[in-house]
Parts: C-alpha cells; sequence; structure tokens
DNA sequence: AAATAAAACGCAATAAACTGCAAATCTTCA
DNA sequence: TGAAGATTTGCAGTTTATTGCGTTTTATTT
C-alpha cells in the first residue's frame, strides 16, 4: 500500500467520525504504531488534522475546544459592545435572555435613564443591581435551564406595553427561514415581544448564522438590527441583506 | 475514548442544561471521579466553565450575586428548616423573599412536587436550579434594596391565584400590631398575598420580636404559623398567643 | 461539633509517544 | 541490470501522558 493511499484513508475517517485513534488505524492499515504516528505527524504539519493523546481530531472538531467557550465570551462582549450603541437615554427596551443579554446588562452604565422590560430574571437581577434604571420583569413559568419566562401569563403582560426596542438573542439565524427556535413556548413569547417593539434588534454569534431549528419566531424582513461579532462587511454577512440594518 | 472527546461531552452537557456534576459525569462516562475533576480543572484553565463544589456551571451563568455574610445566618437556617416541615408533596406555595425565604429555597429537597409562586427573582432562580418544582415568577417592578417586585401587576397577578400556604419573612412582629412594615408598595403586595393564601406562615428572627413599624400588613389573628429560632415554649413567644401555631 | 461528601495530593501502573538505529524497499542513473 | 543513495518501515529503549487508588485536606450538612 503506498504512503498516499493510507494518509487518504486517515483523512476520510477523520472527516467521518471527526476523530482517529492510533491503534486502530495500526490494525486496519496493517502496518506499526509508528507509521502511523509519523502519518498523523506528516498530516498534521499540512493542517489536515490535529493530533492528539490516542490519536487525531478533525481540525473544524477540534476548533470549538481551543478558541471558542473562552473567545465566544469574548464575541459575545464585542457584541454587547455594539449592542450598548443602540440604547439612549430614556428609551424603553425589552430584552430576552441569553448569555450575550447577560454581558450586554453587566455592561449597562451606571447613569443610564430609561426602563428595562425583561423577561429573564438574571438580566432583571443585574441590570437592577448596576445601574439606575426601572427594571420591570415580566413574570410567568420559570423555564428550566433557559432560565426566563414564558407562558401566556408573559404573553398578556407583554401585551400591555410598548417598547422603542426590542433586543433578543437567538438560536439560530438562517438567510432564507430567518430566525427560527426549538422550543414552542419561548417562541410564542419572543413573537409577542416583537410584536410589541418599534425596533428589533438581533444579537447572535456568527458561528450560529446559518443554523436553522423548527418553530419560526419571525422573517428576516422583521429584523432592524443584526449584531454579531463580525465587521459588517463581511462575506458571511452578505446573505443577510434584508435586514435593515447589520452591525 | 479521547480525551479530547470526553472534554467536549462535558462542555456540551454545560451548555445544554448550564450545570454538571461531577458523579453523573463519571457515570456516563466510565471513568473515575479522579479523571472528570482532572478535565474540570482543565476546562476551567482556559475559561470554558467555573468550577463549583459537586461540578460545574457554565461561565455565563456563574451566579452574578455573591451574598453579602448574612446576619444571624444560623437562626436563619434553623427557622428555615423548621419551615420546611409545613411543606408536602403538592401543595401550591406563595413566597415573599429575604434572606430567610432564601436559605429555605435553598433546602428544598430535590425531589418535591408543587408550585412555587414568588414575588423574588433571587427565590425563583434558587429553587428552579434545585428542584424539580415548578416556579411561577410573580413580575412587576423591580424594588432595587429588597430584589422583590411590586406594583399594581404584580397585586392583579396575585389576585388571580389560590394557594395553600404564603411563606413571609417579617420585618417586625409586634404582639399589639401583628405584622408591620416600611414600604407601602411592600405592604400592598404582602396584604394581597396573605389573601391568597389558606394559611400563613411569618418567618422571623427573635431580634425582630416586638418591633413596629409606621404600616400595618396584618393582625396576629391572621398569622397561622409563627416561626422563630427559639423553642415554642420559650417565655418571649408567650405575647404571641394569638397565633394558632407557634414552631 | 460531628458526620458526611467532595476535592486535592502524591504515587504507581499502564499506555502512548518519541528517539535513534538498522533493515527493507524504492529511485535513479550508469 | 544493478548498485549507490534516499526513503520508508519496524524495533528497542527511553520519555512523557493519562489514569485510578489510597490518603489527607477541605466543604458541606446535620
Amino acid at each position: 500500500m503506498l504512503i498516499e493511499e493510507r494518509q487518504n484513508y486517515i483523512l476520510t475517517q477523520i472527516n467521518l467520525h471527526n476523530k482517529v485513534h492510533t491503534s486502530d488505524l495500526c490494525n486496519e492499515l496493517n502496518v506499526s504504531l509508528d507509521t502511523i504516528r509519523r502519518d498523523l505527524t506528516d498530516l498534521e504539519k499540512i493542517g489536515k488534522l490535529v493530533k492528539v493523546h490516542g490519536g487525531a481530531i478533525s481540525k473544524s472538531f477540534h476548533y470549538p475546544f481551543q478558541q471558542p467557550a473562552v473567545y465566544a465570551q469574548e464575541n459575545k462582549k464585542e457584541i454587547a459592545k455594539k449592542t450598548l450603541e443602540l440604547i439612549e437615554d430614556g428609551m424603553n427596551i425589552l430584552t430576552g435572555g441569553g448569555t450575550i443579554m447577560l454581558e450586554l446588562a453587566r455592561m449597562i452604565p451606571e447613569n443610564l435613564k430609561g426602563t428595562f422590560f425583561t423577561i429573564s430574571p438574571l438580566v432583571a437581577l443585574e441590570v437592577a443591581q448596576r445601574s439606575s434604571i426601572d427594571v420591570i420583569l415580566i413574570s410567568g413559568k420559570l423555564a428550566r435551564n433557559s432560565y426566563i419566562c414564558t407562558g401566556p401569563s408573559v404573553i398578556r403582560q407583554l401585551s400591555e406595553i410598548r417598547v422603542d426596542l426590542c433586543l433578543l438573542g437567538t438560536n439560530s439565524i438562517s438567510s432564507t427561514e430567518g430566525l427560527t427556535d426549538t422550543d414552542w413556548d419561548v417562541v410564542q413569547v419572543k413573537k409577542e415581544m416583537i410584536k410589541r417593539a418599534n425596533k428589533l434588534a438581533v444579537m447572535s454569534i456568527a458561528e450560529k448564522l446559518g443554523a436553522i431549528q423548527n418553530l419560526t419566531v419571525c422573517d428576516l424582513n422583521d429584523v432592524d438590527y443584526l449584531i454579531t461579532e463580525l465587521n459588517p462587511e463581511d462575506p458571511e454577512l452578505s446573505k443577510y441583506s434584508k435586514v435593515n440594518k447589520i452591525k
């Protein structure tokens, strides 16, 4: 068997399973461990995979390891910072929950005036704690895991308010399907939130661009601002031109 | 299984549930506790999560409220313990806020069934986090110092529910004036809470017995249980015999 | 204050990776 | 064709990584 064949086989396996074990390969290819190791070293050198103890993993699979959590956190802060520019004194703002919203809440300047409506107790506490803004918590059943309030009571209370700006984090936004989500209760609430606001800003890390879930929240046309950590000119964002303004 | 796979699994679980238990992971992944601990330490080092006793939590949900040293915490725990005895499976319970309520929330057994209505987001989060109880947050304007919700919207929502037991912490309870408080908004809410419950339990540290504030919440006759850290036979409590039961 | 559970620490066993070397195989050119 | 040189391979010895276990320390609960 040619070296090339062997290395192609390894790459195929990586693409298939996102990982390979050195020992498996050595059985499947009938060569010694050392040979496999040398192959992996070569392939790593030309950037086709990442070696790890016991084998190797695909580069894309590896990506969420080294970079994200730290970086996603940084990205989220970047997004929060951009979003903050939309907020002015005296505004009525309605917010959802999620990690980006929490980052935003932590950045709100102490002297900002205005009213924050939110369905997230975490955001409510965070904002109330560090600013002089009025915080109105929209209540209802507390969803486990996401820690936001949902249910008919939330919808009813939302129907009674009117705000300048609605800030939503999102699980998935795609150029064809718009905003989508998985949880029915959450979708109902988000729909109502959007209805109650003059402007809608959607915050999303680039990683989630293109993702599609089962339930539709709203069309891209309804989105006034799309805020990501990317440069607005980034080609990844070109598909989202239906959105009023990309930040 | 590769280390990277294992750590990726842990991160997935964290993103999904916002928390993981060391022992769960060790079962699910079939490795020793030590290995999981080492993984968690690694992941914490690169900022992917925050280790806590018993497991780890998502960085973004890192509980933002480090509670200030709670005054008379031992006594409050004792009171919370006694109060817990009033709670049975399947009950509808309505609670206020305050440090004693938080202690109680932390003691709620994981397997308790029932519904918790509360005007305190902190209590709501605490209960939702550590039990399978349904948590309904009664919302409104978030009062800055007490972190509880007040206002007409709270009153209206309260008027629509009916619960078995209302749990209130109190600032002041006296044998002549009953429950009293200083904040008008808070008093309105407490009055409505009491109205909506079949039984009322008042929790108070002995130190506050005898204190009187300007605004009346309710009469001693309305109190079904008075719970303090003292022995029910304690002479200090003899003046409060109007209360149905002293614990 | 005692009992319990979890975490930290050091240690040893095992598995994997690395190193240098020699044998086997392949290239290339007379 | 066949021999020098280069490449590839497998092997033995050494180094490094990973893991589980017993013990001690620290947290948490009663």
